[in-house]
DNA sequence: GCCGTTTTCGGCCCGACTGTTTTCAGTCG
């Protein structure tokens, strides 16, 4: 019998299911066999209470478990592993799992690397890609070759940064060995950076034997934790918040005024420290304006700072409304009468309705125009009828002109063709800003944070053509995209194009993502009249006419 | 493998798109 603090984690269990799974792809097993024990790993990760404790009976009443699986998972409660597992383990190489997650390399295509080039590691792939054999596999060709070479690429150029997701749950680990208000989080994370190298907190809890406990916590994630007392506590986060540029620029600031800025004060000529327990304390010592996280990035703040001069940026309470998400009609999880009700939550005067045009037919989209009207009766938080209509490949829009003209607001995406070259690419675009009926581009370079590069736009030329056709572009608010970035929000503004945030929602948990899209707004320097979801409903519609 | 039930076995989300081949594999949302 395994102690209570020998039991195997929920985590390992789940990780065991999963394996068995991806094993189960490669060996090319019945997908819907593979997927069920996906579907009990993720089952296992979710559940609270430790599943190792659970007899074989109480296993089977979690929905997705069975008889089977239930066995399995008392096994691993046992021996840490499963037969079935240890046996396929012993035919398919557990090298290749890895390889599935190359973007063209599906589990047929893995199959026959495999089986008929012998291939196990990504280098292998990489040298089968490179001498050409890839190819000349049955139903294979040079664009399927291609294809896998730059998913090797992008697998190898992908940067080791968490998403903000990822990065928040390991604060929430961290954060659970503190006392309340015993800590603050620093870094780019609380700058509202897209992605996060590392995370930084700050805490004044006594370090006595908590580094261990951190370190165990964090499991090797890239994390620092800054100790300080209540009194230097405004230098400490000033100094662990960075960016390195902005704390260079502020450290000239402070210079000029006779002090050195380190993380535990403000030193003067004489060696005299000064503490502060706050940053706004420190910023008004130096004489300057306090400057939000979200700007300090050394691009001329500091100066702006000391001349009290710093923008208006938007808040979140600015936000009257959410211009992108989706319901049951396509994709996503929540009813149009779901929507409504976290759109009176949450106090919106709006919320655009924009489901796939790939997805709904336009005698559906009549309906749901009329269902719209319907539940708009029985809410304060008005539902627009939209669309997030595709850009095909050939720039031609998902829905004719007709379609779109009687819609409230129109978003168009790229959504196919991301292999395509530049010009191509950016041409479809430009192509659908032209059309009347466009409002706004979603996500504008269609990047996923932890899966894709951006596709080949030329920022450059949408912004320009955004500008003259007065078509916004969208800030897409999904801590998966967070796309546009900051640098090209500030760009745009800068030429007069208007930024629509939208979360992009696909269950009503997603609307808080709001707050993603406009800390990036906030990134790009916006005030609220330049976020087109800042205006009031009657505002959005003038803008639109 | 799980589920639901038509209690013994068929369905498991899916339709558009792309590339490579004429029937499918992979991607996309």
């Amino acid at each position: 019998m395994v102690s209570e603090e020998e039991q195997v984690t929920n985590e390992a269990i789940a990780d065991r299911l999963a394996s068995m799974s991806r094993l189960l792809v490669i060996a090319g097993d019945d997908r819907h066999r593979s997927g069920a024990y996906e579907r009990a790993a993720r089952q296992v990760e979710r559940l609270a209470l430790p599943v190792a404790g659970l007899g074989e009976e109480e296993l089977i009443r979690i929905p997705g478990i069975g008889e089977r699986i239930a066995g399995e998972i008392r096994e691993i409660a046992q021996t840490g592993s499963f037969q079935e597992l240890d046996d396929l383990r012993a035919v398919v190489p557990e090298s290749l799992i890895a390889l599935l997650e190359i973007s063209g390399v599906g589990p047929r295509t893995l199959h026959l690397l495999w089986k008929r080039l012998g291939i196990l590691t990504l280098d292998d792939l990489e040298r089968a890609v490179k001498s050409r054999r890839v190819r000349k596999l049955p139903g294979f060709g040079a664009k399927k070759e291609e294809m896998i070479a730059r998913g090797i690429r992008q697998s190898r150029d992908r940067p080791d940064r968490m998403t903000r997701p990822q990065a928040g749950a390991l604060v929430a680990r961290v954060a659970a060995l503190f006392l309340d208000g015993e800590h603050a989080v620093a870094g780019s994370y609380r700058r509202g950076a897209p992605t996060i190298g590392r995370v930084a907190i700050v805490t004044t809890a006594a370090p006595d034997g908590l580094a261990d406990r951190i370190a165990a916590v964090a499991g090797g994630a890239p994390l620092s934790v800054r100790f300080t007392e209540p009194a230097r506590y405004g230098t400490a986060l000033l100094c662990a918040t960075g960016s390195a540029g902005f704390l260079e620029r502020l450290g000239e600031a402070a210079l000029a005024r006779g002090y050195r800025l380190s993380p535990d004060g403000l030193v003067d000529a004489d060696g005299r420290l000064h503490t502060f327990a706050s940053e706004e304390e420190v910023f008004a010592f130096l004489g300057m304006e306090a400057v939000p996280p979200e700007l300090r990035e050394d691009r001329g703040e500091v100066e702006l700072a000391l001349r009290h001069a710093l923008p208006d940026l938007i808040d979140l309470c600015d936000v009257r409304g959410d211009l992108h998400s989706h319901t049951v009609w396509s994709d996503g999880r929540q009813s149009l009468e779901d929507v409504a009700e976290a759109g009176d939550e949450r106090g919106y005067e709006y919320i655009a309705i924009t489901d796939h045009s790939s997805k709904v037919s336009p005698e559906a989209l009549a309906k749901q125009r009329a269902a719209i009207e319907q539940i708009n009766r029985g809410h304060d938080c008005e539902l627009l009828c939209g669309s997030e209509v595709d850009i095909r490949s050939d720039g031609s829009l998902g829905y004719e002109n007709r379609v779109l003209a009687d819609l409230d607001l129109v978003i168009a995406s790229v959504h196919s063709g991301f292999a395509q070259d530049q010009d191509v690419l950016t041409r479809r675009i430009l192509t659908a800003m032209e059309n009347e009926h466009v409002d706004i581009i979603g996500h504008p370079t269609g990047r996923l944070l932890d899966r894709r590069p951006p596709y080949a736009v030329d920022l450059e030329r949408v912004m320009a053509h955004a500008a003259e056709t007065e078509t916004a572009l969208e800030i897409n608010s999904s801590p998966h995209r967070l796309d546009l970035e900051d640098i090209y929000i500030q760009q745009a503004k800068k030429r007069g194009v208007k930024l629509a945030a939208g979360t992009d929602a696909h269950r009503t948990g997603e609307f808080a993502n709001m707050r993603n899209g406009i800390m990036l707004a906030r990134r790009g320097w916006c005030a609220p009249d330049e976020i087109l979801n800042a205006l009031s409903l009657s505002g959005l519609l003038e803008w639109r006419s």
